[in-house]
DNA sequence: ACTGCTATATGATTTAGATCATAAAACCGG
DNA sequence: CCGGTTTTATGATCTAAATCATATAGCAGT
């Protein structure tokens, strides 16, 4: 399920590091020295523009990793990297990360397969962004994470309505709205005031 | 310069297919077979939306590689691949192209640092597409163009106002308009109506 | 149960960019 | 050089979603 083995992590020096609910763990266009695993909590990738406005490029719970692809590619961070909730993150050092790679070729597999992974997901986001009205984004943005989830059944979405504008370029009252009325046209489902599919 | 060199790909048995200008090399929600690397002309990775508006995902010349994510990821081709021009692509079977990654660990690295820059246009396209105006979202891109250019000194965009629309989620007015505005301001130059940074 | 904070809700107003319409350049093949 | 296609250009109008302004509901901690 993890990335990497927190064990295997362990062996070649990693070291875990706690963060507070919405405090940084690293900032857009520094450079990349570590390669982190979250442990315990929630961790978004996220870019802010001149007013303040947030769009989430990426959401990263348990055992998944992030911020890998300064390393591979060897370019300054694009985006920040914060805590959504209070977190544990395994924090292994870059030299010690392509040593594990290279002595573990199946993980250097599954890191294409992750990468790959990111960019459909980018890519779709993208062309909804670009071209569709918000209720279409944010089915398309529900689908996609239902369809994330290992377990099939009810999926309840875990993001407030911000997150989700965030992750849409939409604002919040826009979300709200939109949700609203698809729930009363029988388009989705709501428990809680969650999406539930 | 290529990402991965022809004689190779010969040698685990690619082949040379022709496109002419707009035809389809493969299509969205299809699934993958082939390793693809452009030989000669142009290709756009591509999305039209209900009434037929396009978003350009990515553009790649000789020697770039396109098409790979659904092969590492397991998932089918989330957008189209098609000829901006005449096109001469190399084609190499899926297998094939796993076993020449094996005998070749360069080039595997080559990957993951290519998907791994390939992640971060999106991020910055994206996060450029939900929240900057027209003026910021063309500057950026045109930026990064250069950026990518080996040549460092002056670059022309070789893009039509339409595509840098397309590639940007504007229309074309927009851009058009936008682009003599900035002229205009002296904030970028043209020649023959071209962009030149 | 009360307080404070965060999330959801909803109406009124504004506006940037899309749309629509049409034209003039620029380019290209024969 | 001509006729056709593509690209650039520009004005007028429209509209969906952003913005602004409050309000209410929900929840977490004391």
């Amino acid at each position: 399920m993890s990335m990497i083995p927190e064990e295997l992590l362990t062996t070649f020096g990693a070291r875990k590091v706690k963060l507070n609910k919405d405090e940084f763990l690293f900032a857009k266009d520094t450079e990349a020295h570590f390669y982190y695993q979250v442990s315990i909590g929630t961790i978004k990738m996220v870019n802010y523009n001149y007013d303040g406005q947030e769009f989430i490029l990426g959401m990263f719970k348990a055992g998944q990793s992030f911020g890998e692809p300064p390393l591979f590619g060897h370019f300054p961070y694009p985006a920040n990297a914060v805590a959504v909730e209070d977190c544990e993150i395994c924090k292994l050092p870059k030299d010690n990360f392509f040593r594990l790679l290279e002595a573990n070729f199946d993980i250097h597999r599954k890191f294409n397969y992750e990468l790959s992974n990111r960019l459909r997901y980018k890519g779709m986001i993208l062309s909804e962004v670009s071209s569709y009205p918000p209720e279409h984004r944010i089915l398309t943005l529900v689908n996609y994470l239902k369809a994330m989830m290992p377990n099939q059944d009810l999926f309840t979405v875990p993001y407030t309505r911000q997150q989700l504008a965030d992750m849409t370029g939409l604002r919040v009252e826009t979300v709200i709205r939109t949700i609203k009325k698809m729930e009363q046209e029988g388009k989705i489902k709501l428990k809680s005031h969650k999406i539930v599919v």
